[in-house]
DNA sequence: TAGGGTCCGGTAAGCGCTTACCGGTAAGCG
DNA sequence: CGCTTACCGGTAAGCGCTTACCGGACCCTA
């Protein structure tokens, strides 16, 4: 731990005050519009602090209202360091993050960011030292277990982002079933492709377990070909996405006349590995996203995928908390809408 | 501004002592290793921590230390809201976040995350406000102007990334110039490419201005046709890139043998424009970018460009400045070597 | 067994802010 | 003209934590 105790001059409120001959007590009412302080007090008050530029101290400030006007994210990154993959996976995470932080800042609040590495052991003391710098929380997919959960949220008000709520904490996620369900109608009915192949995301992810039920049920009912399952498992990065392809390539299995990825990552990965393979997408395989990204559109052909609204995935995630936060009570479990995003990849 | 003041149960250190039995300062010594606490005292502390899942209040922490841990980044975001524009522009910014976060975590820090809109008026006071709430400050490109920096400066210690060290601020950034020259003199010499064009960032960014440099004078040296000003100026986004080479081609302008692009983005949008005009490259014109983003790679064909080291500049902006909290000072000005990355685009 | 030195651990003072409470002044009323 | 009422603004308490300071217990030595 660093230990500087006054790096700075540090004014404080009572410099303000004496500079501005008033009370600390006005000063303090004048920054926070609290009370009806005389026009002349309220102007010596500002002309002070715009002459000495003081800004007031957060911590102090929390700490008398009980508020600190900050809320923690949480989310997984990649590798150790610096590896390529976790380059890759960085989209989906930081749109997401990024509409929390913009809600955030419509209320006044800011936002704490806190990566844990995949391999890191002790999330759950990471998570805590967060928990008491914000006023809330919102963790990402695959974080912590239901207890672990549950342990955090009587600390601290807890959103979960794509997973399931709780009976303390609570949750927001997209509508991967009704996403799912219209592309593998799109390509059966519209496409008339018989077999179709599930290149899964993280087996223990809620999205993909709801997507890969809905993928499964859709294609059965109409009367499709399933393939998926063991050699078929991903883990929504570029790079698995390729190396399932590859390997089924190399044990010479016969791919499916469309794969739907469990993501758009994946199926970038997929596209790429198909190209260097000389397989034509869409003409011999066709393959399908899900999420789009921004650089799903910009593929060669452009990725046919589900758009999830990433960025509002985050905002609401941030509304959710902050009306925990201030009415103390809020949904627990809010689903948004998805839409069938049809390019070029599935054959269209 | 919400209105809670005692959401939850709150448990204090007074809990957690009662609890077991010893006084606050013994809780409080145990968590903080201080002192030499009796190992039966300690045992019984961590017991009573555990029991109760104590987990102590940043603020409090904060405001008796003089110390939050926390520090703030800020940086601009796109258009006012979703824009398309935006997204696009997301990879850079957050792998330099990310490269900040992870030093960050390392020293037990936690980083405060606000972007800023393009066109939002009080740029000022949003830093003023992250500046109450953190130890220090890490602003990106184009955020605050000098003055606007050295007022900020006397309050907390700040960062620049990408700009120019000033009397109070440090600054960290990589080398563009021997990056851009390097850059050129590949297209010049091993091409012989004569006539190049320089598709600009942000007029205002300090980058962008050492590359334009930099370009200018090495094509200059080695005798080759330069291309830019006016027309050329795009603002590191793929739609800007893609306008001005739209532009030009609506002009009828006969493009030069190259197109040097200030960043990845820029890059990303012309080869987009250009094969949508049916331009091949790099067999008609080549293209570059700078930056070396993850998506470059993938691009058809992939992208020629100057690698920064983008996670590294983001760790070593917040190692300067956490020197600089802890020890009360640090260097003032770190330059970052780059690498010219040579893939397909060039005409490789 | 008494005196001195060590350790531990408790008490209390503050960190910078908000705000309940109260006293003083001025305006309103009879 | 004196008393009430209202309105400002000041004083002080307290938010949860760290830590300086001090007193007590224990151990060692003479």
């Amino acid at each position: 731990m660093a230990e500087p105790r006054k790096a700075k001059g540090t004014l404080t409120i009572y410099d303000v005050a004496s500079h501005a001959g008033v009370s600390i007590a006005s000063v303090s009412r004048v920054l926070n519009g609290q009370g009806s302080p005389r026009p002349e007090t309220r102007e010596r008050v500002l002309q002070a602090v715009r002459e000495l530029s003081f800004v007031p101290d957060g911590a102090a400030r929390a700490l008398s209202n009980g508020l600190k006007e900050v809320v923690g994210v949480v989310f997984r990154r990649g590798g150790e360091a610096f590896t390529e993959d976790e380059d890759e996976s960085l989209l989906f995470i930081d749109v997401i993050n990024r509409g929390i932080e913009v809600a955030a800042q419509n209320r006044g609040f800011d936002v704490l960011m806190s990566s844990v590495g995949v391999h890191d052991e002790n999330v759950a003391s990471r998570v805590a030292s967060i928990a008491g710098k914000a006023d809330g929380l919102i963790l990402h997919d695959r974080m912590l277990s239901a207890v672990g959960i549950a342990r955090l949220a009587d600390l601290v008000p807890v959103v979960t982002l794509a997973g399931s709520p709780t009976p303390v904490s609570m949750n927001v996620r997209c509508d991967n079933e009704s996403g799912m369900r219209a592309l593998v109608r799109h390509l059966v009915v519209d496409h008339g492709y018989r077999r179709l192949g599930y290149l899964s995301g993280h087996v223990d992810s809620p999205d993909n377990r709801s997507r890969a039920r809905a993928f499964e049920t859709e294609a059965a009912a109409l009367g499709a070909e399933v393939v998926q399952g063991g050699d078929w498992q991903g883990n929504y990065s570029a790079a698995g996405g390729a190396k399932v392809v590859n390997a089924l390539l190399d044990a010479g299995v016969q791919l499916p006349r469309a794969i739907v990825c469990a993501n758009d990552q994946t199926a970038l990965g997929v596209m790429h590995a198909l190209a260097r393979r000389g397989i034509a997408v869409p003409g011999q395989v066709a393959v399908t996203g899900f999420d789009d990204v921004p650089v799903a559109r910009h593929l060669h052909p452009p990725l046919t995928t589900v758009r999830q609204p990433i960025q509002q995935l985050g905002a609401t995630a941030f509304d959710v908390l902050y009306s925990r936060i201030s009415a103390g009570s809020a949904e627990r479990d809010v689903v948004l809408p998805v839409q069938l995003i049809i390019r070029e990849s599935c054959g269209c």
